[in-house]
This record gives structure tokens, C-alpha cells and sequence, in this order.
DNA sequence: TGTACATCAGTGAACGCGCGTTCACTGATGTAC
DNA sequence: TGTACATCAGTGAACGCGCGTTCACTGATGTAC
């Protein structure tokens, strides 16, 4: 049965928006074409009018997700949220290139591109109060910023809910913002 | 046909190694128990065996890597060839933390267990040249470390071989080595 | 030490299952008059 | 504005395939005498 032109760009948009969920909770080999449709409320015979395959989806929700707008509030309180247990267990509604990292070095070309894209917005984001006295000081160290956060996001779900899954967590914020104090008061 | 104990006890190390390689370059899910039996010289009917299941495989696994020797040469050495290209294009034979934390959130917890025991291998390690002025600030130092290199680690993997990858790498890894220099003259 | 036989590690065919993908069909949409 | 029909998004059965797992069988091992 024919579905009308604005029907067909809502199904698409929850066809991604269903697999952005389950892509980042569960990985996205883990997660079935099925799995997706029936989760935007389709069947699975028609995915193909919309991706030409499994991989074009995981490549077109990468991109989606990359540039979906992060919560507002930037710097301290930021990178406090990100390095919270209700963070870590938020993997279907949290950081994409958290939850995709493991698995994109074995993704197309596409997927890469669009997960290399998060992380130069993620560096962008953290450049806005890194320390440093020049460009090239401060961009430094909001790489090494992300790699942090990143890290300690993958560790602490890879763990589990034990103490050092929290520990994980909060010594990392804790140690970022001393190096952020001391860099700050050097100024 | 039946073979000679001593031959029991070679394969069964034969497996472990051929899934540590597999398990590390493709990621536990993307390989089946064929490829392992395979690449241990023997047929998949034999597999089970050695083993109750492939999960059962995947927990032994973690736990043979994990208690692996690292290799020697502590501190800041080690970090540099931690977040060197070398080591980002040798996933196979690389950090088994880096390369199963992304996967391990879904693994069972036997093999979430041995992955913690390996942060805890890499804290310890990191603890050695951390900076700071007691017990618990070390820690804390060695915890950000390790988020970093690990985190370092998977994103230039992920990323692929791009600048920003090499950039990912070098940046880390300097943005680390200040940091010790800066606690170090304040001793 | 030499022989007879019970043990059991390894083989390869087979199983049920879910995957990604295809396709004939259906019926609401939207256009032409 | 109302009717007739071509279009095409969605359905659900079906495909070939590889997965994890099982099992009857084989034949070398290692024990009992």
C-alpha cells in the first residue's frame, strides 16, 4: 500500500533515528535490519526502498549522529555529565563516537568519515576552554581531552557497575579539571 | 583419532593464541569458531572439546590476554610505543584492553571480570612514573593516563589512517609527557 | 617387553536458526481528464 | 469538483548463506595383562 511523500520522509527519518538508538546500545552488527524496521514501526521488506544495504544504513546513521546537536553547556559541567554513570548508562541515548569507536575501524570508508567528523566536533567543543598559551598548545590538549573522556566513557561500560567503573569515571573528570586549574592559573 | 595428552595441551594453548589474534584484530563477534579451529590447525567439530561454547571461549580468552607479559620498559617509553602507528596498525598482536573494551559491555561477565583485572594491570603500571603527593592523587593520575592512551588508541583506529589519526597519537602522547614533566619540577 | 583392547580426541556431515537481500503482490496515493 | 487509473511504498513469503552446536564414526593412544 502507497504511503504519502510526508509519510515516506517520517519513515525514513524514524528508520534513523530507530537505528541511531540500537546502533549505539547494542553495536551495530549486533542489530538486525529487522531489528531497525520494526523498531521505526515497518517490516523488513521495505528497508531496501530507502538504503541500498545494512552498510549504507550504518554509514547515513553515523552521519546523522554526527551532526545532531550536543546538549548545550559546554566546558566544567559538560565534561562532568559526560564522565557520569547516567552517561555510561545511557549507551543508546549518549555519545555516538563513544559508542561506535570499537567497532568503526572495521566499517566502510563512509562510516570512518563520519566518525573521524564527531571527533573533530568533539575537539572543537573542548578547545573552547583548554589550556595553552598558543592555538596549537590548546588544540593539544583538547585532543588529549577527548581521548580521556572517550577512554574513560569505553572503560567504565566495558567494566561493568563495579567500584572501579566509577572510579574510572570520576578520576578522569577529577584529573582533567586539575590540569584545567593549574593551567589556568598559570595565565 | 585419538592424540597424545601432551598434543591436548598444545592445542588447547593453539586455540587460545589463534583466538587472542582473531578475537583482537576483528573483535570476538566477527569471528566464528570455525576460523578459530582453523587457524589452530584443527576442525570446528573439536572445538567443543576444549570448550562449552564460543562464550565460554571468549571469557578464557580475555583471561589468558589479560594475563599476559607486557612488554618491558615502563613509563614514558612504554606510552610512546603505546600511542605509536605501529601499535595502531598491529591490532592483532596490541593492547587487548583497547581492542575488546569497545565489545566487552555486551560480553559475559567472566569476560568483563578479566577485563577489568587488565585496567587494573595498566594502572598499576601507569602508577609507577604517575605524578602527584600522596597515594590517591597518583592513582588518580595513572586512571587519566590510562583513559587517555586507551581512548587515544581506539580513536585513531577508528578513524583510520588520516592525519587526524597520527595527530590523535602524537597529540596524546605530548599532551601526557607535559604533564609529567609539570608534577616532576614541582617535586 | 609384547600383545589386546578400552578410551577418547578429532573428523566431517548434519541440525535449526537468523541473517541480509529479493520479489510478486497489494492497495492507498496522487495525477489526468 | 468528481471520477478512472497509473504509480509506487509497504507487505510477507522466500532465497542462499554462515553461524553455533551436535553426533555417529574413526583410529591413535595408553592401559591391563
Amino acid at each position: 500500500m502507497k504511503v504519502s511523500k510526508a509519510k515516506v520522509g517520517e519513515n525514513r527519518s524514524a528508520i534513523l533515528a530507530a537505528a541511531g538508538r540500537l546502533f549505539r546500545e547494542r553495536g551495530c552488527a549486533a542489530v538486525s535490519v529487522s531489528d531497525v524496521m520494526t523498531a521505526a514501526g515497518l517490516t523488513h521488506g521495505a528497508f531496501y526502498g530507502y538504503f541500498r544495504s545494512k552498510e549504507d544504513l550504518v554509514a547515513a546513521t553515523l552521519a546523522e549522529l554526527m551532526n545532531a546537536p550536543r546538549p548545550p553547556g559546554a566546558w566544567s559541567e559538560s565534561r562532568t555529565r559526560y564522565l557520569s554513570p547516567a552517561h555510561r548508562d545511557d549507551g543508546a541515548g549518549g555519545c555516538p563516537v563513544a559508542a561506535l569507536a570499537g567497532e568503526a575501524g572495521r566499517a566502510s570508508l563512509p562510516a570512518r568519515k563520519a566518525l573521524a567528523e564527531g571527533v573533530e566536533h568533539m575537539i572543537a567543543r573542548q578547545n573552547l576552554d583548554a589550556p595553552g598559551e598558543n592555538g596549537a598548545e590548546r588544540r593539544r590538549a583538547a585532543i588529549g581531552r577527548v581521548s580521556a573522556m572517550v577512554g574513560a566513557l569505553i572503560l567504565s561500560r566495558a567494566i561493568g557497575d563495579g567500584a572501579l567503573s566509577e572510579e574510572v569515571l570520576t578520576a578522569t573528570r577529577d584529573w582533567l579539571e586539575e590540569h584545567r586549574d593549574a593551567a589556568t592559573l598559570d595565565e
